[in-house]
DNA sequence: TTGCATTTGTCACCGGATTGTCATGCGGCC
DNA sequence: GGCCGCATGACAATCCGGTGACAAATGCAA
């Protein structure tokens, strides 16, 4: 069910911010430093999907990457790069070279974790849900779609993702602080307080026409998505 | 349902590169380097299309064009010849050699795409779709037709390829950094808002006369054929 | 080849939608 | 009652997409 990742990266900071990411939205992670060393463990055990930087000692992500669609085994593994900052058209050489994404540092995590979705959802559909679902909600990623019922609910950008976190964790309570980090990305300077503003405009699109309210305000920890909505009361 | 498609290229990047998306395509792809290799490959299992490329280590692609066309089993396969830029003349003899069509590097991968499709469609009709139509839109690859109600609309060979991507997936949003990818070729260096002045003239073209805009803006990720469009509101 | 028409990519500006902050008010909890 | 935390309406700044204008590129015909 749940899909692992290899990280590959030696800058220990962004290794931890990735692993720690990674792991709450329930992938398995494992990491190492060196292109060398992860060309020896990728010969031993093919994860689901590969995180890899660009500039690596021992053995570069570019040439990493090149070994790794020559191998029959790894050739169709989903590859994202990091890239510095700067040169375009590293870009080309990056998906020529065969990555299946690249994203450039410094990057926001939820952008991230949206493209590794993706990637992965391509290579094995049934590891990652297109439509979330919960009672009579419905929200489906590709189309970037929300419909309370049979009425389709409008959103903007923010409320869209907002709603799209908790929902993945449907009942799960989590704090301001958790929701700047996974809906704004971890490196935002916002307040707080924002936060219970884009919670009541969510709440006010959800509940046009409708009765009972999905989101759950628990006071002095933060908000969840009601798991128990829509069941009995 | 799906073709099998086989490649015969020796330059390991671009293997990637054609490998990635013609899966991404739907496709089933297998590859191999050398032109005596793919000449055994080809005794045994018979693809739905070759890609071939001109100059290989082994057996020439020309060469392996004429066995192939010589015998029986292979007489009427699809091939795609891909040569290097440069001599206009090796269009004639490669056509001459039994190529269907041919193609010359560096080339756009959406174009590549869309010959595969148009031999496919020769070779096995009932494999590709000529004809895409949703709602009151019609979209006729072979004749680059496009309609909507009983009323031809007349588009440019780019609002063309625009409409064909968004009506292969509808419903579907993609960015602009995706339709960049999907219509205009992977490595192209374009303005992303020139993503947003297509999409207006494609619009401006098909509402010419009509009501309700069939392309939807999603603000903050991109654009759709609005799967909702021509059902009621 | 030149000249004309069409198609394309960029830019700059406009206007509406979205967003972050604040101030105020309400309600629960001790 | 008083304190604390949350809800909410208002508002200004900002973001983002729509669009007309323009020039370069391209294709076509003569």
């Amino acid at each position: 069910m749940t899909a692992n990742i290899l990280i590959v990266e030696d800058e220990e900071p962004l290794t931890t911010l990735l692993r720690y990411n990674l792991e709450a939205e329930g992938y398995e992670v494992d990491a190492v430093a060196r292109g060398d060393e992860a060309d020896t463990r990728l010969r031993e055990t093919a994860p689901d999907l590969v995180v890899l930087d660009w500039m690596l000692p021992g053995l570069s992500g570019i040439e990493l990457c090149r070994r790794l669609r020559a191998r029959p085994q790894t050739q169709t593994l989903p590859i994202i790069m990091l890239t510095a900052r700067g040169e375009e058209s590293e870009r080309v050489r990056g998906l020529a070279t065969g990555a299946d994404d690249y994203i450039v540092k410094p990057f926001s995590v939820p952008e991230l974790l949206a493209r590794i979705r993706a990637l992965l959802r391509r290579a094995s559909p049934e590891r990652v849900a297109t439509v979330l679902s919960i009672g009579d909600l419905e929200l489906d990623r590709d189309k970037k779609r929300v419909s309370r019922g049979s009425r389709p609910v409008e959103l903007g950008p923010t409320e869209f993702r907002l709603l799209e976190f908790l929902m993945e964790r449907p009942g799960r309570v989590f704090s301001r602080e958790q929701l700047l980090d996974g809906v704004w990305g971890s490196d935002v300077y916002i307040d707080e307080r924002t936060v219970d503003v884009h919670v009541g405009r969510l709440r006010k699109a959800l509940n046009r026409g409708h009765i009972g309210d999905p989101i759950r305000t628990v006071r002095g920890a933060g908000y969840s998505l009601d798991d128990r909505f829509g069941k009995a009361s």
